[in-house]
DNA sequence: TGTACATCAGTGAACGCGCGTTCACTGATGTAC
DNA sequence: TGTACATCAGTGAACGCGCGTTCACTGATGTAC
C-alpha cells in the first residue's frame, strides 16, 4: 500500500497508463471510421454500427466499450468538431479580424480550413438538420457558443465599439450560419472547376460584406 | 376506333381516368406517409421503404409502381415542397413586400406559414444537409430559384431600384438561407414556451433588418 | 349496349442479408504484497 | 524484484428481426368491336 502504489497518482486520478491510452486510441479509431464513411457524401444518420466497427477494424461488440449507441458517438463528434472550430477562431484571433478590407483574405483562410478539416464540416452539415434531436441540439448549442466567442473577440478588439454585446452576438450568429452554409457549398464544389469555385467564393465574400455593411449602419440603441 | 374511343382524348393524352386518379392517390399516400414519419423529428434518410409503405397502408412491393427507390420519392418531395413555398411567395406578392416597417408582420406571416406547412419544412431541413447528394442538389437548386424569384419581385416592385439584379439575387439568397434556418428554429420550439418563441422571433426579425440595412447602404456599382 | 380481351395497380409469399445486441471468453495490462 | 490475483478492452459466435427486392398472381378498370 505504500511501496509501489505510491509511484502512481492517488486512486482518484489513475494517470495515463498504457491500457487507458489504448482504449482512447480505439475510441478515436471509431470516430475516425464514422468520419471516413461520410467522405463519400453519405449522411451520419445513414451509418450503421457494424459498418463503423468494420471500418475501424474492431468487432461489433467492442463498440459498446466506448459508446452506448451511434447517437452517443455523434455527440462525441460534435464535441470534437467544436474543439476544431474553436482552434480556427483562436488562430484568427492572433492576427486580428477584418473591418472590410481584410475580409477577402479571411474568407480564403476559412476556405482552406474547411478543405483541410472537411471531415468535420461534412459531419456537421449532415447532422445539423438530419441527425437525431439530441445531436441537432448539441450542434445548435455549439454554434451559438461559437457566435458568442466571436462577438466577445470583436468587443475585445474594439471593432464596432458602438454596438452592444447582444447586437454583436446577433451579427455573429448570422455570420456563423452564413459560414456553415458556405462550408457546404465548398464541400460540394465539383472537382477542378476553377470557375465555379471563384464564383462561390465571391458570392460568400459579398454576403459577409453585406452583413458587415448592415452592422456599420446599425443604430446603436437598437 | 371511331365510336367509343372518340369519347376519350386521342391516345397521346390519356385523360384523368379513374385508374390513373387512383394511382395518383396512392402516390400521394406514400409521400404523405414519409412526411408523417418525419413528424417525430426523424430525418428523411433514416426512413425505410417498408416503413413508408406500412404507414401508407400498401404492400411493400406496391412502392415500385411509383418510385424506383426512396431517393426518387425524396426528389418528388423536394418538388412538392418547392410548389408549396412558391405559393407563399405568390401570396406575399399580392400584398407587397417590406422596406423595413412591414418586415415584422411579414415574419409573423412566415412563422404561421411554417407551422402550417411544418411537414415540408421538416423534410427540407433534414434533407438539405443529410440527404443523398442528388436530393441535396435538388434542394439547393430549389432554393436558388426561390431567391431569384424573390429578387425579380423586388425589381418589379421597384424596391432598392439602385441595385443590379445580381446584387438583388445575392441579398435574397442570404434572406432565403436565413429563412430556412429560422424555419428549423421555429419547428424545434419547445411546446408552449411563449418566451422562447418571442425571443426567437425577435432575433429573426433583427437578422433580416440587418440584411436589409446592409442592402440599403450597398454601393450600387458593387 | 354487350361481350371478349388487355392492361396494370396492388397483393402476398418468399429470398437472402446485414442489422443491433447478448454472452461467455481470453489474454494482456495493472495492482497488491 | 517476483508472484498471485483482479481488471477489463477486445473477441467470436449466436440470436431474432426488419430490411430491399423478386415473382407469379388477381381482379378491377379500360379498350376494341
Amino acid at each position: 500500500m505504500t511501496t509501489d502504489s505510491a509511484r502512481r497518482a492517488p486512486s482518484s486520478a489513475p494517470a495515463g497508463s498504457t491500457r487507458q491510452a489504448q482504449k482512447q486510441r480505439t475510441r478515436e479509431k471509431l470516430m475516425d471510421a464514422a468520419l471516413d464513411l461520410m467522405e463519400a457524401g453519405r449522411g451520419f444518420s445513414s451509418l450503421s454500427l457494424r459498418e463503423v466497427t468494420r471500418e475501424a477494424g474492431v468487432v461489433p461488440a467492442a463498440f459498446y466499450r466506448h459508446f452506448r449507441d451511434l447517437d452517443e458517438l455523434g455527440l462525441a463528434l460534435v464535441e470534437a468538431a467544436g474543439v476544431t472550430l474553436r482552434r480556427l477562431l483562436r488562430e484568427a484571433r492572433r492576427q486580428g479580424l477584418p473591418p472590410t478590407q481584410v475580409l477577402r483574405s479571411s474568407v480564403l483562410i476559412y476556405k482552406n480550413y474547411v478543405k483541410q478539416n472537411h471531415r468535420y464540416f461534412r459531419f456537421a452539415a449532415s447532422a445539423r438538420g438530419g441527425g437525431s434531436p439530441a445531436i441537432r441540439k448539441a450542434i445548435r448549442i455549439e454554434e451559438s457558443h461559437f457566435a458568442n466567442e466571436m462577438a466577445q473577440d470583436m468587443r475585445d478588439m474594439n471593432l464596432m465599439p458602438r454596438l452592444s454585446m447582444d447586437t454583436l452576438s446577433l451579427i455573429c450568429g448570422l455570420v456563423v450560419t452564413t459560414m456553415m452554409n458556405a462550408a457546404t457549398d465548398i464541400l460540394d464544389l465539383p472537382e477542378g472547376q476553377a470557375q465555379a469555385e471563384t464564383e462561390m467564393t465571391e458570392n460568400f465574400i459579398l454576403q459577409l460584406r453585406l452583413i458587415f455593411l448592415g452592422a456599420r449602419s446599425w443604430s446603436p440603441g437598437r
